[in-house]
DNA sequence: TAAAAACATGAGCAATTGTTCATATATTAA
DNA sequence: TTAATATATGAACAATTGCTCATGTTTTTA
């Protein structure tokens, strides 16, 4: 009789798992992210770039800061955006990749 | 004067990213793609193995089957899951490596 | 100091999501 | 054939999401 042992995810990994996936399920944050991966942005250039209201922007970045995908540093008057995860944005550059071979 | 070239992602590309992202951005569907990579799978054993009703379970494999993420076999009066899409397995088990490691 | 510029944020709303419930279909056993 | 088992699927419903709109805060400029 066969026997194999399965293992099981934590909740709490689960959890942190599904939720940063979900950050990397949106298109508006997809592109965000995407165009930090080029450059450091202020909120009103991304909103710019990327075609979308300045409000929209802020609310996607400060659901990314709160998942620490991204940070913020103060530039005058302005705040400029960056990612602060590496191998998250891997996983993105990967699926990106993926998606266009096929 | 410094000039940037930036790229921008094509929306075709964006929404099959986000799409494939939101396949992964559910505490159910992460179970159940994680025990496939361990296991395949009828659909009353996945339901049984993680606790979850019959037709969620259903469900949640029509949603990842439409996106190629699993794939099943009829086995008698069983339908046999497994995963179809090894680097989409692999994104997966990247995330679980990050989320467990901090 | 007052106005403008850059950004954040809460409320509200339509759209989407994930589940349950009921039921339909297909296979196997009696 | 009939009953039981395994799965699929549509409807409905609460919860969540992503946006807009209005407004607040901070910094710079006039």
């Amino acid at each position: 009789m066969e026997q194999e042992t399965i293992h099981f995810l934590d909740d709490t990994i689960v959890d942190k798992v599904a939720g940063t996936f979900k950050a990397l399920a949106d298109p508006t944050r997809v592109r965000i992210l995407y165009l930090l991966t080029q450059k450091e942005c202020s909120v009103g250039k991304i909103a710019e770039l990327l075609n979308l209201s300045q409000s929209a922007v802020s609310h996607q970045l400060s659901f990314l800061k709160n998942l620490r995908l991204v940070k913020s540093r103060r530039e005058g008057q302005f705040f400029m955006y960056s990612y602060d995860d590496e191998h998250v944005i891997q996983l993105l550059e990967q699926m990106i990749e993926h998606a266009s071979h096929d």
